[in-house]
DNA sequence: GTCTATAACCTGATAGAC
DNA sequence: GTCTATCAGGTTATAGAC
């Protein structure tokens, strides 16, 4: 779906000399890069809407003309700074999914916080949030990665009818829980302490994955 | 989508006299009603930054202009869209609040589904949903109606440590639900019969509630 | 009260120069 | 590769006519 409009061009014809004519305004190797982290950071910080090229574009110090033409439209720019990094971010260690059933709530649990606690992991799951309640792609982003990622690979480990449906409550209450702390910013949970929380939460995701 | 806006005038002034093309200044009472009442669709529809004055202003058959003159800038219409009917919606009954504490999950579980599940009053919950993740005005909506208005009154009557804690655990649980099976659409959870949800919510709210 | 007209922006996207 | 210039819209908000 991505699909970089790829650089991808890893070795340089000429990797001694020394650039001519043209007075190059730096290694573009890593100018994708930048625009892509820049875009990331705008993106979760404004969401979809009130992020622009232009700002994405000033940020990182280039054109707003440069990023669509490393990524095209707004919507692949997004596409390509979310998805990368939600699915990395997201992308759940054997760990989780495996192990010893009665220990996957508090697994998952703490998984998904650890991720959410961290301000520089944070970032990407904001920016999915944030967005794929207002914009359908996002959102698809979201429906994809969390179901497919995650989700299913949790409900195939468990036995029972609607797995599924379980894996999707519990999960619930672990998005609504990092909504309510990170982005509503709700007192008391926004400031109460994480092990508080964890404790609180992940016996109710094992009794939604696993009870009766 | 959400219904008819209230054509809103169920007593004209002169019921028999056919419309003209100068429309008398007398009936100005309603048009700010139904100002306010289309803007309620525009931004659950679309959110707080998709939603433009303009849209609002050709949707209720009138001037941008006049929004403003009633109701000043972009987001005093969104305050005055928003906190009203989500207010009226949340307004807890006193059945929930009160009644015997064993049952609080349930009702109150039961209470916030019905009302999401009803498209009429869905629509100012998702417009507050959609905005406050993106607008700090709108959050602020959500944290005073949601905390004041509903779990403070819910955690009075829970007389544990972490009343607040535990009553906002428990939103996060059903606010979470309610956007993965309204916004994000999660399947098999979009379309599972809303019976099934609240049997097996509504025990993970009490027990946030009173367990222990 | 209601609308026309317009000021003063910002937006995504593209063609083409260097 | 990168940027300038520009198109064809869109936006909020206000001044002022009727």
């Amino acid at each position: 779906m991505i699909e970089t409009p790829t650089p991808a061009d890893p070795a340089e014809p000429e990797p001694t000399a020394r650039r001519r004519g043209r007075p190059p305004r730096a290694e573009s190797a890593d100018t994708r890069d930048r625009i892509l982290t820049v875009a990331r950071e705008e993106f979760s910080e404004r969401g979809y809407e009130k992020t622009s090229v232009r700002g994405i574009a000033k940020a990182a110090g280039v054109d707003s003309a440069l990023v669509h033409h490393y990524f095209g439209t707004k919507e692949q720019v997004f596409e390509a700074a979310i998805s990368v990094s939600f699915s990395a971010a997201l992308h759940a260690p054997e760990a989780v999914a495996a192990g010893p059933l009665d220990g996957v709530g508090e697994r998952l649990t703490r998984f998904v916080f650890g991720v959410w606690d961290n301000p520089a992991t944070r970032a990407p799951l904001l920016a999915v949030l944030r967005s794929a309640v207002n914009n359908e792609t996002a959102a698809a982003v979201f429906r994809r990665v969390i179901a497919t990622q995650l989700l299913r690979r949790i409900a195939a480990q468990v036995d029972l009818p609607d797995a599924e449906l379980r894996a999707e409550l519990a999960a619930a209450q672990i998005v609504g829980t990092a909504m309510m702390r990170y982005v509503i910013k709700l007192e008391p949970l926004a400031s109460a302490d994480l092990e508080q929380i964890i404790a609180r939460i992940a016996p109710v995701v094992q009794h939604h994955l696993t009870a009766r």
